[in-house]
DNA sequence: CCTTGACCCTCTAGTCACTGGAAGGTTTAT
DNA sequence: ATAAACCTTCCAGTGACTAGAGGGTCAAGG
């Protein structure tokens, strides 16, 4: 299997194929003229890889987490581990998000929009108060 | 002003002025022996860029809301466009990330979390299909 | 045999918004 | 005189790719 096919398999770029090799994720071997032969693990790993990556999985927990994939005497509890801490940050990254959400979306619903210079949106930023 | 002065009144690191300074953000004057001094006004930039910032407009959106908080001509309907665009941003991966959540919790409550080597986490990852 | 086009390879540099650290100049206080 | 506390510039690194340059390989058609 050349790189062009497993790329169509996995989803994944070529170019982001060639990337996971260079860090060591996989290693495909070679055929004579150089060109990477993937066989059916190298696809399970990249389509594992993938489907962590969509997940938010940093590469480094992908490696982990791989490497855990292939270990018979891993437990679920290094697994879970792994999971759960990534879990807490996305529940951060959420709360986040949900109050920079909030404070925008109450400027820009603030907003005239039109052609007057007054804007709502620049006094929240620059600390002006609002209008009583 | 010196920069840890306005670094400090800020809440911006003295590094990140500095690139601010840089990237043409903001562009305090020099004493004579070479030093920054940063008048109100550079403090007021900083500060409407740390908030911009915050609520995460890239550099490129601060360039141009700072563009237009200092133009006494601009519309509102400018800014709000602006602001507009980086909410619906915000939206996007708001949905994103619940919907990693949602996976990933699900995953999670479903993993023993044992010293025994099942794990419906790996098993996601890797398409297996779960027991049933 | 030659060429065309579709593959493949490596390597460098760019993205974003900082951040750390090295190496060195200036100022203030003791 | 010297130490501490400032300040300066410049370079390199972060994460996870991605674009592009420059070049090798292979199969099919003329």
């Amino acid at each position: 299997m050349n790189i062009r096919e497993v790329a169509a398999a996995t989803g994944l770029p070529d170019k982001t194929i060639r990337y996971y090799e260079s860090i060591g994720l996989i290693t495909p071997a070679r055929s004579e003229n150089g060109y990477r032969v993937f066989s059916e693990n190298d696809q399970h790993k990249l389509t594992f890889l993938g489907r962590a990556r969509a997940l938010g999985f940093s590469i480094e927990d992908c490696r982990a987490l791989l490497a855990l994939y292939e270990d018979d005497h891993r437990t679920s509890a290094e697994v879970r581990a792994i999971a759960q801490n990534h879990l807490d940050e996305i529940d951060t990254k959420l709360a986040d998000l949900h109050a920079m959400r909030d404070t925008l979306s109450h400027l820009v619903r603030t907003c005239a929009g039109d052609d007057k210079p007054d804007c709502p949106i620049l006094d929240g930023l620059s600390g002006k108060p609002p209008a009583p």
